[in-house]
DNA sequence: AAGATGTACAACCGCATGCGC
DNA sequence: GGCGCATGCGGTTGTACATCT
């Protein structure tokens, strides 16, 4: 059974042989590749454009970065996919010379392996049902799939874990809130979201309605925040309205990423 | 040494989307 | 708007190699 786009033309199948990919990069380099589907009659290569196209971008590409992941790329990787989930393409973004196929076979040798060791969900980032934490582990923030009062929002979770007070975990995964008070660093991401605040109010495709929901949500949260002292707990609810690229970006221009990372150094993820 | 099992990663498949006609 | 085609994406499978028994 062949490709649908190519069932007309005996097409080979299987792992490419080094004549071949010389045959495909000699074909790219000259004429590039502005239509897949003519690149192997150019190549006088017996595939089918799809699969030259997947052998270029996954491996013959001269600008990817061979062998393995670095720590930070790891927990970029980690980051990004607490945000987006399992959108390989779009976190495949924020690693140069990394393709969403290696990010993906990546996770799911490694990382998903080392999540579930941890006693967390992969697939949220939270804790799993059952598990508790090992003393190393620590959620420096989650977050989360859920519909909790919005269409499929996402739910964001900030915890300050810099305290001597040891964490107590709810069903969810979160901390008990009456255990912490903030330190400095998440003072300054929590400053960065209500920054982040402001900016989502401005994005055109906001439900209003929602929007309002959510102001007055927060607004009595924080009435509640400034009447039971120490803080200890900030959460925020993204409409599907928004952009997830935007949420990234709003993210990453923020503290949040490097608030996290300084964070995470309490992690081992040796691989 | 040889077969069984595990692991990493390359490649495939099916579906969604975009675009031109 | 409907259709066909090309491309992009994520899930899954296949295969080579490593490790275990």
């Amino acid at each position: 059974m062949g490709h649908h786009c190519c069932s007309k033309q005996k097409v080979k199948r299987g792992l490419w042989s080094p004549e071949e990919d010389e045959k495909l990069i000699k074909c790219i380099t000259t004429h590039g590749h502005a239509c897949w589907s003519s690149v192997p009659k150019q190549a006088g290569l017996q595939r089918c454009g799809k699969s030259c196209r997947l052998r270029w971008i996954n491996y013959l590409r001269p600008d990817l970065k061979r062998g393995s992941f670095t720590a930070q790329e790891e927990r970029i990787i980690i980051d990004v996919h607490r945000i987006v989930g399992n959108r390989w393409a779009q976190i495949a973004k924020h690693l140069p010379g990394r393709t969403d196929n290696e990010v993906k076979n990546f996770w799911n040798s490694c990382i998903k392996k080392k999540l579930i060791a941890q006693g967390l969900d992969p697939k949220t980032h939270n804790l799993l049902p059952n598990a508790r934490p090992s003393p190393s582990t620590v959620l420096p923030f989650t977050i989360s799939s859920s519909s909790n009062g919005f269409d499929q929002a996402a739910v964001m979770s900030f915890q300050d874990q810099t305290t001597n007070v040891s964490p107590v975990f709810d069903q969810t995964g979160f901390i008990d809130e009456a255990s912490y008070s903030w330190s400095p660093a998440v003072h300054d991401t929590l400053e960065a979201l209500n920054q982040t605040d402001q900016i989502m109010q401005e994005v055109p495709h906001v439900d209003q309605e929602k929007l309002q929901q959510l102001q007055l949500q927060q607004q009595q949260q924080q009435q509640q925040q400034q009447q039971q002292q120490p803080i200890v707990s900030h959460e925020m609810e993204f409409s599907e309205a928004f952009d997830l690229d935007f949420m990234e970006s709003a993210l990453s221009s923020s503290d949040v990423f490097c608030n996290a990372n300084s964070l995470d150094d309490h992690l081992n993820w040796g691989c």
